[in-house]
This record gives structure tokens, C-alpha cells and sequence, in this order.
RNA sequence: GCUCCCAUCGUCUAACGGUUAGGACGCGGCCCUCUCAAGGCCGUAGUACGGGUUCGAUUCCCGUUGGGAGCGCCA
């Protein structure tokens, strides 16, 4: 017996796999993930990977909504082979294929209204039906329907759709799917104003563009019949089908605003590294032994569609957080310098100091989960902050006065502002005075950034060096 | 309502008939420590339920329950 989640590699084509998102709002995280599958199969087989605006809704789609689709693909560095393809500079084509469908008797006008079909709908709904076409057009004599166009009624196009047998799907992720044509109604083709409708659109495209793997999300498994019959009416053979599970919110329900960011530029805005959000989304539904952290090279190389997960998986920020905070602490000081300038803009602060970033960089990385934390944990280096009044009460008051005096005096009059000496400064003191380092060290952090957590104290002070230090702490000594 | 899909710790998952059901996040404890992190060690928690098949079921089959998707002149 064949294993239907066998991926199917024809020597004799290359494979071709297509991202084709909807511009109809931002590109989310299950959108990404879908693009992310098929870019890994394409680089793993040597084959092409295709990106095609499904823009034929007019109404919902948006310039902007390409602009973020495209952006995010970019900043996730998921390059393409081909495209964008935009279905609205398609529409030529489309036509020609419903026409010859027409020609053939395979699809035919429907005069029904709006209206009509919704007092179908309704009524089938009461009678616990299936809400499906009955065809009350498809049963119009040539006559009738010649009279009417003739007369300018306005129809759309629908599909022929065979009652009789049944279309097996052998998905590469769920296996074999068999569902009864009668279930199926005939679809409108071309709207009443003339435009190509989805399902109708996808497989022209999938098929002229030599599409051999269509992996998208399983909200589209119950289209896929429909879409074969459309194949078979044109004798054409289907590229191989996977289709993938949801991602869930915590509540197990899809993905939305209500679950936090779901739109892959607010990770880049919330300081989350590209690798490590691909790393974590290609989790979500696959996994490769124990393994939990993976190079790009180590997906493109271990990722297969037959190991992906049936089930929906739930996005878990946390995971994704610690996966990031690995990312940074991994990172190279000098990649994390070139990204840092745009968290700290947000701030406010405007620096060309690439030494300086690349020493800030690594004295935060390590504390880091974002780099947006990172930009909070570096500002007292461009900045002067007045810790807040339970800050200055608790670290900053009359006990503490004398210990930072006695900072102040040696820091005054130390020669060499290096390491070695900031923090002989210290242990000097601690050994001096007997008081716990933390005693002397809090009191001068909160004064030196205005926060109580921060990078060490020692980095602080040579960064910031001698006369900021001593102009800082002065404040506090009256 | 009808059709289709799905079901292992709270979450992501490993197991492809035989394991003390493994790993990771999170959470708790201890160690380390100038704050916060990081790191180290230990711990916590799962096969939805009921029938079969089998010497043996997380694994195969059926049903129940629960979740999801579709049933648009949206994609």
C-alpha cells in the first residue's frame, strides 16, 4: 500500500511551492509559519519558492497590507524565487479558463440574487440542512438563459460540480481525506461584476504556475475538494496537498488581537530577533527529536512535512521569550549593535557610537530577553534618569548618604578608571567598613542609572566614566 | 444542523505494539551572586473516556465526549 504522507519528489520537475497570502491586514504569526514550511521544503529540495498576492477581494485588500506582508517576509529573511504575483494582474487569464469551461458545458450562468440565495441559505438552515446551491439556474433551458443574457440580466458563473463518486485528498500531513461529491455545490466562478472568485483563482494559478506542493492551513482542507474537481474538469494533474493545523491562542481558540501581537513586524517592534521567531514558530508543529533550538541550515536540512503535527498547537509567548533571550546571549556583540540604534530611538536617544553600542551590548546581553530590554538596561549611557520616590527612599536616603560619599571620595581619587580599579574601589571598601557590597553597590547603581536593576555596577562606571559618575552621585550627597 | 479535521504534562512536543511515558517552556526549591539576569542541581505535572484487536496498547479499530474548520458573488 502507498503511504499517503509521502512526499513526492518527480526527478523530472523541480518542485515548487507558493506562499499566497490574502492582503487583506497585516502578516501574522500562522501566516509566517505556513510561508516559513514551504521555504524550508523549497531550499531543502532545490526547488523555487513563489510569492502571490491572493488579492481579488477588491473591497477588504490594501496597499498597506502588501507593504507589511512584504516587509515581514523580508525582515524574517525569507527570500523568494519568483513574484510577487498579484492575482488583479491575472484576471486576462482567468477569464480565458472560465470561458472554456463555459464553452465545455462545465460551468453556466446563474441569474439567482443575492437575496435568493440567502432566503436558500436561511431556509436550509431551518431545516437542519447543509446550505447548498439547488441549481435552479443550472435547470434553465438554453433558451431561457439565451433570452435573459440577451436581455441584460446579471449573472455570475458557476461550476458544474459531479454528484456521483467521491475525491480522495492524500494530504502529506493528514493523510487520506475522502469526501462524497454530493457534498459539494456548484460554485460561483466569476462574480456577477465580473471577477474570478478564490477557489477558482487558486488552482488557475497553482496549476500555471507549475505548483508541484501546495502547503497552506487546514482552514482551506474542506476547499481542497472543490479545487480537484476544478483540476479534473481541466485535465490537469493536483500538485500534492498539506495542510497544516492552526495556531491557537492561550484560550485555544484562533489566533487574534485578543491573545497580545499576532502580527510578526510587532516582534520586530517588541525587540524579538528574526532567527529566534523562526525557530520557534517552525516548533509549533513539528519537531525533530529532542532538539529545540536550530539554525536556519539546521531547518532547511532536519524539516519535513511528514513530521508536522496534526493537531493545533497554542502559541506560547513565554517559549518564544526564553528562545529570544538565547538568541541574544548567542548573538555576536557586533549584529546586536547594528540592531540596537532603533530600540533606542524609540527612547529617544540618537547615537552613532558603534563602539559604544558593541560595549553595551555586551554588558546587557546576557540580561536581555528582548531588545527592547536591552535598550531600558543601556539608556543610563545616554541619559540621565531620576529614580522614582520609592526608589530615592529606599536606596537613596539618609543611611545610605554616607556609604555614597565614601564611593564618591575614592572614585574621586582613583587614578586608574579601568575595571581592576573601579572594583578595587569597592572590595576595598567592603573590607574597610565591614558593610555587605550590596550596601555600597544598590545606593550608586540607583544613582548612576535612576533604576535598581541595571548591568553591573563596575561596566556602569567605567562607561559612564569619572566626571559623569561624580556629577551623578553628587546629587544625592546633599 | 450537515460535512471534514483533531486529541500525550498548563503549553510545545518525543514515542511509529514491549520505555520507570523522554525533552523543552513555565512553575517551585537549592546553589552562585553588586541588582537583574544567566548558569548549575533537584523537583512538579500527561496518554480525555468507553469498548474491542493483541501475550502486550500512548501507539491499531469502533464509539462517546471535547475542540477546530468549512458550508459566502471572503480568501
Amino acid at each position: 500500500m502507498l503511504d499517503s504522507r509521502i512526499i513526492m519528489v518527480n526527478t523530472s520537475k523541480k518542485p515548487r511551492f507558493r506562499f499566497a497570502p490574502s492582503p487583506t491586514g497585516y502578516l501574522h504569526v500562522g501566516g509566517a509559519r505556513t510561508a516559513l514550511y514551504n521555504y524550508l521544503l523549497a531550499r531543502q529540495l532545490g526547488g523555487d519558492f513563489i510569492l502571490r498576492i491572493e488579492d481579488t477581494d477588491l473591497e477588504r485588500s490594501t496597499p498597506e497590507s502588501i507593504q507589511a506582508i512584504l516587509d515581514s517576509m523580508k525582515w524574517l529573511k525569507m527570500e523568494w524565487d519568483e513574484g510577487p504575483y498579484f492575482q488583479t494582474k491575472r484576471f486576462d487569464l482567468y477569464n480565458q479558463y472560465i470561458d472554456q469551461l463555459i464553452k465545455e458545458k462545465k460551468a453556466y450562468p446563474c441569474f439567482c440574487t443575492s437575496q435568493e440565495l440567502e432566503a436558500k441559505r436561511a431556509l436550509a438552515q431551518k431545516e437542519k440542512r447543509k446550505p447548498m446551491y439547488d441549481r435552479t439556474c443550472y435547470k434553465l433551458s438554453t433558451s431561457d438563459v439565451e433570452k435573459k443574457i440577451s436581455s441584460g440580466e446579471k449573472h455570475c458563473i458557476r461550476f458544474h460540480s459531479h454528484d456521483e463518486g467521491s475525491i480522495i485528498i492524500n494530504d502529506l500531513v493528514k493523510g487520506r481525506v475522502e469526501i462524497a461529491e454530493k457534498e459539494l455545490d456548484d460554485l460561483i466562478i466569476r462574480r456577477t461584476d465580473g471577477s474570478p472568485t478564490y477557489n477558482f483563482t487558486v488552482v488557475i494559478d497553482d496549476m500555471t504556475m507549475g505548483i508541484t506542493h501546495v502547503i497552506r492551513g487546514d482552514d482551506h482542507l474542506n476547499n481542497t475538494p472543490r479545487q480537484m474537481q476544478l483540476y479534473q474538469a481541466f485535465g490537469a494533474t493536483p500538485p500534492q496537498f498539506a495542510h497544516l493545523p492552526l495556531i491557537l491562542g492561550t484560550d485555544k481558540k484562533r489566533l487574534s488581537k485578543r491573545h497580545g501581537a499576532t502580527s510578526v513586524m510587532a516582534y520586530y517592534e517588541m525587540g524579538y530577533l528574526p532567527d529566534a521567531l523562526i525557530n520557534y514558530l517552525a516548533r509549533i508543529g513539528w519537531a525533530y527529536k529532542d532538539q529545540e533550538v536550530f539554525t536556519r541550515q539546521d531547518l532547511i536540512e532536519k524539516f519535513s512535512i511528514e513530521s508536522v503535527s496534526k493537531a493545533a498547537g497554542v502559541f506560547n509567548p513565554e517559549k518564544l521569550l526564553w528562545l529570544n533571550g538565547l538568541y541574544i546571549r548567542e548573538s555576536k556583540p557586533e549584529d546586536l549593535a547594528k540592531l540596537l540604534p532603533h530600540y533606542l530611538e524609540k527612547r529617544g536617544i540618537i547615537s552613532n557610537d558603534t563602539s559604544l553600542f558593541v560595549e553595551l551590548v555586551k554588558i546587557s546581553q546576557e540580561k536581555s530577553k528582548t531588545l527592547e530590554e536591552m535598550a531600558d538596561l543601556v539608556d543610563f549611557a545616554f541619559k540621565e534618569t531620576r529614580p522614582d520616590e520609592a526608589l530615592q527612599n529606599k536606596f537613596l536616603g539618609k543611611e545610605n548618604k554616607p556609604h555614597l560619599k565614601l564611593v564618591y571620595d575614592r572614585l574621586e581619587k582613583l587614578e586608574n578608571f579601568d575595571i581592576a580599579g573601579i572594583t578595587n574601589v569597592f572590595t576595598t571598601l567592603v573590607q574597610e567598613t565591614g558593610l555587605k557590597l550590596g550596601q555600597i553597590a544598590q545606593p550608586v547603581r540607583v544613582a548612576l542609572s535612576g533604576k535598581n536593576i541595571s548591568p553591573g555596577i563596575y561596566e556602569i562606571i567605567r562607561i559612564l566614566g569619572k566626571k559623569t559618575c561624580l556629577a551623578r552621585i553628587s546629587k544625592y550627597l546633599e
